[in-house]
DNA sequence: CGGGATCCAAAAAGATACTG
DNA sequence: CAGTATCTTTTTGGATCCCG
């Protein structure tokens, strides 16, 4: 008899490991803590913004990864994206209740590397 | 006359935006927060850990990007490398203080991200 | 055992041009 | 303005060989 769950993915958690490739929490840990990820939930932590500003306040990220990760969030449900049905087009991204339990948790993180990165990199 | 202190990086904090690009803190972010860097340091927050270690527990790195994660985070001051003077050669790998400090940091965003990943990937 | 060096294939990221 | 489509460049990963 069979009992597997249909599911393709490994387990959450295997001994002697921190976290099997391809499961579960790799996947959004990675969609969360990916270089554009982390600046995103970042720049989202203070309210809302449209997607010019997300350009601008997340410098150096290209119009192709700026999508690419806001869809990506969109699709974990950190983001919310509501698009007015206006002349000019204009399209409003803002966190979700999920999204903002992330950014409170990256928020020390970065904190902490902003206070220690030129002591880190000096030399 | 010149003011500038000869840094070619760009400084901490602009105004309206998260970080600028190629700033300490998001060079120092990278490293932390990169798919490996993140799972070397939470691997290595229960202690001590050998190479062939670190190679089975952060499941499907390669060598080379063990290798190269490894030398970042030693660089930036996280891992401490010990290696020790037999045959065959034992190298151990942990935490420094400032490591630990991450760490701690990074922890409750993992613990965070596996309890709730299944939720999230699940649709 | 714990790597470094090299070469190649694949994947991710970036730049740019174009569109509703 | 807010993207999409396409092309190029960079990064990553795998495999292999070598060495102390």
């Amino acid at each position: 008899m069979k009992v597997s769950d249909g599911s393709t993915r490994p387990p959450a958690l295997l001994v002697g490991q921190t976290y099997p490739a391809g499961c579960s929490a790799r996947i959004v840990l990675d969609h969360v803590s990916s270089k554009w990820g982390v600046l995103i939930l970042l720049a989202l932590s203070d309210g809302s913004h449209r997607w010019s500003e997300l350009r601008r306040r997340t410098d150096g990220i290209s119009e192709k990864m700026l999508a690419q990760t806001l869809k990506t969030l969109e699709g974990d449900g950190f983001v919310r994206r509501d698009a007015h049905a206006v002349i000019p087009p204009r399209v409003d991204y803002s966190l979700t209740g999920r999204g903002e339990e992330v950014a409170a948790l990256l928020k020390p993180l970065t904190e902490w590397v902003a206070e220690h990165a030129d002591e880190i990199l000096e030399r």
